[in-house]
DNA sequence: TTGACAGGCAAGTCCTTACTTGCCTATAGT
DNA sequence: ACTATAGGCAAGTAAGGACTTGCCTGTCAA
């Protein structure tokens, strides 16, 4: 299981985490589309794909194959260890 | 201001707020000892002092200055952010 | 005033990591 | 079968970040 917290450290991997948010279930090439047009993302589709084993390996996206397609899928359950580790003051 | 993400990807700024979050207020020198004695942290002086800027820049720790001695309390309020970035699930 | 103590500054080293480049595999359509 | 599409693998590059090293400033006690 890889740090969560490194996986949130990129720019980049939060904005593909705030596109999986907007639409869930994206294939790489959808995702790389999506962020070059509206999260200003300019980075190629070797680099995302890079950037979703980090997240994969964090445990924050899930993969499902389908033929020659992969879907990412969100799953925030990692975050809850960040709000649980340090009380939370307002 | 600084990255808050990029903060908490360290594993000894993550002690170090741990830290803080047991005994608030602590100078420097108190945080060195006592994070190698009880976190397992072999880092310098220099090493914690730099950490402690980075937490400062991103929100997450102030300090009050008196006489010779600089003392560090946690903030977490900047780690709310992050909780209503992306929905959490169950 | 002298020395010890708490902390700061800045340059250099080294390792991690984000990204590129080039090529390869597999699936689907015509 | 041939081609285009979706994705994967691996080595190389370059920038960022953690840490060290050495020296300096400021505060307090004797």
């Amino acid at each position: 299981m890889g740090d969560v917290f490194k996986a949130l450290a990129d720019l980049t991997r939060r904005a593909i985490l705030d596109e999986l948010t907007e639409r869930d279930g994206q294939t790489l090439f959808e995702l790389c589309t999506r962020l070059t047009m509206k999260h200003e993302v300019t980075s190629s589709r070797q680099a995302i794909s890079q950037h979703l084993d980090v997240l994969e390996g964090a445990g924050l996206v899930t993969t499902r194959r389908d033929g020659r397609y992969k879907f990412h899928f969100l799953d925030t359950r990692p975050l809850r260890a960040i709000v649980q580790r340090w009380p939370i003051q307002h």
